[in-house]
DNA sequence: TCAACCCATCAACATTTCTTGATACAAAGG
DNA sequence: CCTTTGTATCAAGAAATGTTGATGGGTTGA
């Protein structure tokens, strides 16, 4: 596992790890993605084919995802299936709830600077 | 204002804007600029002197903020001082929730494709 | 064993993003 | 006016990111 990626032991993510989920989110395919695997898991050669793009540049992206802790694997066969890991998007719930006033003021209890 | 910027008379976001806002939120500079204006508006030379950053790059960054929502700004004098803006939060929020499975399922309620 | 299939990784290139220093612009005060 | 102060913008370079095509590794079935 990449350092300083979600899904650690410590419940409290970093700023760098919330800067890497983010970023993770931060493109339209990716977004593309991940709005399909909210339907439940997929290979990547049925998000490639939904998609119109290659297979190399899925990889690349599902890379991502993987790293900012968004996704989850699964090998089946010849295929592997990617899921949506609640984790990160957890964490993520917390940030924006806590930017938008909810918890207390002063220091962030949804990260660890 | 840009275009696609979060903000406009449409009240569902697209997944540009979307992407745009999750982009600004993928660098730990603007991320502590964002958690320090969680404690009220602030003028980007208090912001400098308290992350460290020079003027120049603690304007890039309010720029990037500002074009994708997340902040507004408000001249008094010489300063411009920058507080959150609640809308693009917003809307992230509601894109969080959908992929926790909070929402009907097929399509996101939250954005337009 | 071999071919077909799915996927990850690599190399090369183009594009974007970030940083720094210089310059320009607006407001305030002398 | 002229200077100072706060900020935006520009230019140039460095660094990170995304795309494409090629290669290789693992799995299945003939």
């Amino acid at each position: 596992m990449p350092r300083g990626s979600a899904g650690g032991t410590s419940r409290v993510p970093s700023v760098a790890v919330l800067a890497r989920i983010c970023h993770a989110l931060s493109d339209e395919t990716r977004l593309g993605i991940l709005l399909r695997l909210r339907n439940g898991e997929q290979c990547v050669c049925d998000l490639a084919d939904d998609l119109g793009a290659g297979q190399s540049r899925l990889s690349f992206h599902m890379k991502t995802l993987k790293d900012a802790g968004l996704v989850l694997d699964r090998r089946e066969g010849r295929w592997i299936n990617y899921s949506l890991d609640p984790q990160a998007l957890k964490s993520l719930a917390q940030l924006v709830a806590w930017f938008q006033g909810k918890g207390p003021a002063g220091l962030p209890s949804c990260c660890s600077t």
